[in-house]
DNA sequence: CTGTTAGCGCCTTCAG
DNA sequence: CTGAAGGCGCTAACAG
C-alpha cells in the first residue's frame, strides 16, 4: 500500500540499509549517495513508519505528557512548554523533530493516571512527565510507584512536574533510579500569602481550600496554617472554622466555598483561595453578597495565570512559573539538560501583590 | 529484555496466537484457555508492545489532535471532549481503553501544523482532528490540502473541528473523501452579537480583530459587517475606521488594539473583541481610560469560555458549543457515529446577553 | 477452538 | 562506504 524503504532504495538504486542510514544520519554516506536516495525519498514522497521503525529499534519517539484537566491554563501551559522542548530536538535531517508529544488528560483520575501509564507503556514511549498534584491514596501511591518503577526499569525516563518526589506508599521513601523531579514550593508560597494578608492587618482570613487528599492542596494549606501559627494573633479554632476543605479547582468551588464560608464567618476579611480560578469564583460570591474587593473582603488566588492579571480587581495571588518548570521538565525528559544531585528541582516563586488585597476596614 | 508475548505462551502453555487472540478479544477461544492466559499476564506483567502489534497489523491506535494553543481553555475543552470519546471505546477486556490521544500543539504555525502530520502521518495514526481555524495562504492551503488527502487515502479519517470544510486552494471546491467536517457558525454569531449592539442603540461600534489570514477572524469579522450593512445607520468609512485588524487572540492584543481604538475613534461607544480573552484585555484597556464598563462603553467577546460568566462586569458573548463538538469531531473521528452526508455538521451557536453590555449614554 | 507459518517495515550487525 | 541477511514482537491467514 503505501511506500516502503525498499521501495525508495529501488527507485535510489542503492540497498534499504543505505536509504535508512541516510535517513536516520547516524553513519556515513558518501554524499552523492545521501543525494540520489533523498531525491527518491522526495519523489515517492516517502514518510517512514514510525511502528515498524520502534519495533526493529526498540526505542520510540513519543513522549508522554499526564495532566490533570487539559482545559485548565496551569496544565496547557506547563504542556505547552514541554513540548517546546522537542522542537528542533534530535531532527535527523529534515526540519521535521522527531518526538511527538502524547497529552493525556487523567481528569484527577487516579484510576485513569494508572490507564495512561499502561497505554504509554504500550507504546513504549521514551518519557513520561507526570504533572499536576498527585493523589494521596496509600494504595494508589504504591500502585503508580511500582509502575513508574518497572517504566523506568524499562529506559522510560520518568519527570514529575509539580508534585513531590515519589514515595512508594510503604517505607515513604523516594523510588530510586531514572525519577526526576520538578516541584514547586507551594508550602513556601501560600505562606507567603497568608503573611501579606497578617501584615495588611487581617486576623480573620478565610480559605478555600482544593480537592481533598491531593499533595497540593494540602502543601498550600500547610504554608497558610505555618504563617497563621507563626503570628501571635493565632487561633486554632477560628483558623479551623475559617477554612472550607474538599473543593475542585473550578470556580464553583470558589464560589460556593465562599457562601459557606460567609455564612460560617461572617466577620471574615479576607479569603484565600486554592488557585486564581477558584479566586474568581470567591469574587463572584463575595459581589453577590454585596461586598466590596478589597474594601470589604480581599482576596488572594494562587498561580498566577495569565487571566489573573486581568480580573477585576487584579489578583494579589503567588506566580508559579509554569513555563520554565515544563520547559525543565521536557528537557530533562529528554535528557538534554544533566539532572540535578538528587533528581529533584524546586522551583521558586513569587509573591505578586495586585488590587485585590489591601489593609481590612477600620471597624473590621 | 521485556516480557514478549511468546513469554506469556510459554508460562500459560499455549502457542502465541493464541494469547494474541485472547488480548485482541476478536477471536473465540475456549473459558479455560483464556483464564490461563490472562494469568500468565497478570503473572508476568506482560504489556503488548504497541509498535509491533502495530506494525504487524497494519493499524495503530493513535488519534491525533492538533490545536492551535494548548494554554488556550477553547482547545483544551475541545480536546478534552474528543480525548473523553475514546473512553470505554473498543476496549478489548481489561479496564483500559485502546485508543491513546496525541495533541499537538501547532501555535497557530501552517509550517509546525504540516510537521505534526508528517509525524502522525509517520505513526501511522488511525484518525486525525484539526481544529481552531485555519491559514488562508493558498500556497499553505494546497500543501495541507494534499497531505490530507493523501492520509485520508491512506485510511487515516481527518476531521476538521471549529475550521471551515477545506478547499484545495486550486478549484476551491472541497476536498472528498474520508474528509469530515464540525463547523462553527462564526459568521452567524457575530452577526448576532452586532445586531444585539445595534439593537441597543449603539452606532460607534469597535471591532478589536483576531489574527489575519485566519478563517475563524474572516468569518468573525464577515459577520459583523453583514449585521452593520444591513441596518440604516450604516457608514463603510466609520465601520473601517472602527475597525482595528491584525491582532492575536491573546488579551494583550484586545489591550493594545482597544488604545488604537481610543486614540482613532473616541466616540466609541461599544467595542466587540476576537473572543473572550482579546474581550479582558479590552476591558483592561477601557478602564485604564477611566471608561466604565458599560456605562461608557459596552464590551462583547465570542466562545463563552468559562472565564467570562465570572469576568466582572460578566461578559456578553456568544457561546460556542465547544464541548458538543469536540465530542462529536471525535466520534467522526473514531467513526462511532455516521457522517452526515456531504461531510459537515455545522454547530449552532447562542447568544448570551450579559453584564457588560447596555445601551449608550444618552449623548453618546 | 488451537497451533503453525509467514510476513509487517525497518534497523543493525557482519561481510565485502 | 555499501550490500546482504537476520530478527524485533505481533497478527493473520491457513491448517488441523
Amino acid at each position: 500500500m503505501a511506500v516502503t524503504l525498499a521501495d525508495v532504495a529501488a527507485h535510489a538504486g542503492v540497498s534499504s540499509a543505505t536509504v535508512s542510514r541516510v535517513l536516520s544520519g547516524n553513519y556515513p554516506v558518501a554524499g552523492a549517495t545521501r543525494n540520489r536516495v533523498l531525491r527518491a525519498v522526495e519523489e515517492l514522497e516517502y514518510v517512514v513508519n514510525g511502528p515498524a521503525s520502534a519495533l526493529a529499534a526498540a526505542s520510540s519517539d513519543l513522549l508522554g505528557i499526564l495532566v490533570n484537566d487539559i482545559a485548565d491554563p496551569f496544565f496547557g501551559i506547563i504542556a505547552s512548554a514541554v513540548q517546546g522542548e522537542l522542537e528542533g530536538q534530535g531532527q535527523g535531517e529534515g526540519p521535521v523533530p522527531r518526538k511527538l508529544a502524547v497529552v493525556c488528560n487523567t481528569g484527577g483520575s487516579p484510576e485513569r493516571e494508572l490507564t495512561y501509564l499502561t497505554l504509554l507503556q504500550r507504546q513504549r514511549a521514551a518519557a513520561i512527565v507526570l504533572t499536576g498534584g498527585a493523589v494521596e491514596d496509600p494504595e494508589h501511591s504504591a500502585a503508580l510507584a511500582a509502575r513508574l518503577r518497572r517504566l523506568a526499569a524499562g529506559g522510560t525516563r520518568i519527570v514529575l512536574c509539580g508534585r513531590p518526589p515519589l514515595s512508594d506508599g510503604q517505607g515513604g521513601g523516594p523510588v530510586p533510579g531514572a525519577l526526576l523531579t520538578v516541584a514547586f514550593d507551594n508550602r513556601g508560597g501560600a505562606r507567603a500569602l497568608t503573611e501579606h494578608l497578617l501584615a495588611l492587618g487581617h486576623r480573620h482570613i478565610g480559605y478555600v481550600a482544593g480537592p481533598a487528599e491531593r499533595t497540593t492542596t494540602r502543601h498550600r494549606l500547610e504554608g497558610h496554617s505555618a504563617a497563621l501559627e507563626a503570628h501571635e494573633s493565632f487561633d486554632p479554632a477560628r483558623a479551623e472554622r475559617l477554612t472550607v476543605h474538599g473543593g475542585g479547582y473550578h470556580r464553583s468551588a470558589g464560589y460556593e466555598g465562599t457562601r459557606v464560608l460567609l455564612h460560617r464567618a461572617p466577620e471574615t476579611t479576607a479569603v484565600l483561595a486554592a488557585n486564581d480560578t477558584v479566586a474568581l469564583g470567591v469574587c463572584a460570591a463575595l459581589r453577590e453578597a454585596g461586598l466590596r474587593i478589597p474594601e470589604d473582603v480581599s482576596v488572594a488566588g494562587f498561580d498566577d495565570l495569565p487571566f489573573s492579571a486581568d480580573a477585576s480587581p487584579t489578583l494579589t495571588t503567588v506566580r508559579l512559573p509554569l513555563q520554565e518548570a515544563g520547559a525543565r521538565a521536557g528537557r530533562l525528559a529528554l535528557g538534554t539538560q544533566p539532572p540535578p544531585r538528587g533528581g529533584v528541582t524546586t522551583i521558586g516563586h513569587e509573591l505578586v501583590v495586585r488590587a485585590s488585597t489591601a489593609p481590612p476596614r477600620a471597624g473590621g
